[in-house]
DNA sequence: ATTCTCACA
DNA sequence: TGTGAGCA
């Protein structure tokens, strides 16, 4: 019933509420360059259920972990470049037959996991 | 009723 | 950082 990931949208004051975070810090990340919600033709932001995924690392990042949002931002690039990382790990443990690169695949969770990604799936 | 941006202190 | 004006 409801597309299990990428695009249903909330206004901004759902998000906050889904979040537990004001309005205005939501549009403060959002100029700091944290998240991108996308628009609708009147110009309203709407947060997907990624958004908020996202939304909600960086809440963690911020009030568990004591990062500025220059520690955010780099969290967040490591995190996308780990992803990456990952997936070449895994598509390498398919075509080789040691158990190395499925290792290599748990260690970058572990990081993954300490940069906030609680995954859905991973990837 | 809500959200948006901009401005002011 | 927060509050309010004026708009869509």
């Amino acid at each position: 019933m409801a597309m299990r990931h990428g695009e249903p949208v909330f206004v901004i004051s759902v998000a906050a509420r889904l979040l537990e975070m004001h309005p205005q810090t939501l549009r403060k990340y959002e100029r700091e360059g944290l998240i991108a919600p996308s628009r609708t033709s009147g110009n309203l932001r709407l947060y997907s259920d990624r958004d908020i995924e996202r939304l909600r690392q960086v809440k963690y990042l911020v009030d568990e972990r004591g990062l500025n949002l220059a520690g955010v931002q780099l969290a967040l690039q490591l995190t996308n470049r780990l992803r990456e990382t990952r997936s070449r790990a895994i598509a390498a443990a398919r075509s080789e037959p040691n158990g190395a690169c499925e290792a290599l695949a748990k260690e970058i969770d572990a990081v993954l996991a300490m940069l906030g990604v609680h995954d859905e799936g991973g990837r």
